[in-house]
DNA sequence: ATGATGATTAACT
DNA sequence: GTTAATCATCATG
């Protein structure tokens, strides 16, 4: 059921992220002092965006590593969190080699499991506007700065293939340019499922 | 030490 | 359609 460790490390990125479409993010909040019991979110991934390092200038790592995108090059399957704006965080999947500096951004999920949850860490937001964004769904899953550079393997996030009563989504995988950057706009990078409503823009 | 920038969002007009 | 919020990183002095 976890995406297995060869689809992480065998594909290419621009693979990864069309293989990544349909998939689960599974976030496990440990119980803390104002709530008693684990919170658990789930989301089916419906948006996409692949980062290179070769020709990219869009990329984190494409002048090379610094303290904040180190985790960029590590090894394929962990998860690369990023402050953005001083105040947003994004959610990225490391992929390539060892040291290429590669990941695919999550720019949207479908709300699955956990909708009251996410609701409230996003202020009451209805469902259709919980996780239609890169910063949005890492608000509404919960996700930290301190989940930077875990296995997606391991947890607290972990990713599946499949999830119990749920079958592949229909649709076609639409290739458009990536969005919200100055530089590699022309790129055809950004993969969403066609029929989603819950990306964050067509 | 200072200034510009950014894989965004929400709240405006 | 525009803009403020807000800060780590990087280029420059």
């Amino acid at each position: 059921m976890l995406i297995p460790k060869k689809t992480y490390e065998k594909l290419s990125t621009k693979q990864l992220a069309r293989q990544l479409l349909g998939t689960f993010i599974v976030v496990e909040q440990s119980a803390s002092n104002h709530e008693s019991q684990p919170q658990t979110t789930v989301g089916r991934i419906v948006e996409t965006e692949a980062y290179l390092s070769r020709g990219d200038p869009a990329c984190h790592a494409a002048r090379g590593m610094t303290k904040r995108n180190a985790m960029m090059f590590g090894r394929a399957g962990t998860g690369y969190i990023y402050l953005i704006y001083g105040m947003h965080l994004c959610f990225n999947v490391v992929s390539g080699p060892i040291g290429k500096g590669e990941a695919v951004l999550i720019r949207a999920l479908e709300p699955i499991e956990g909708i009251q949850i996410m609701s409230a860490r996003r202020g009451g937001q209805k469902e259709n506007n919980l996780c239609n964004g890169p910063a949005k769904l890492t608000q509404a899953m919960g996700m930290t700065l301190d989940h930077n550079g875990l296995d997606l393997r391991k947890g607290p996030i972990k990713i599946f293939e499949k999830y119990p009563g749920l079958s592949l989504p229909k649709g076609r995988i639409i290739t458009t340019t990536r969005i919200g950057i100055s530089k590699g706009k022309e790129l055809p990078l950004r993969f969403y499922l066609e029929n989603s409503p819950h990306v964050s823009r067509k």
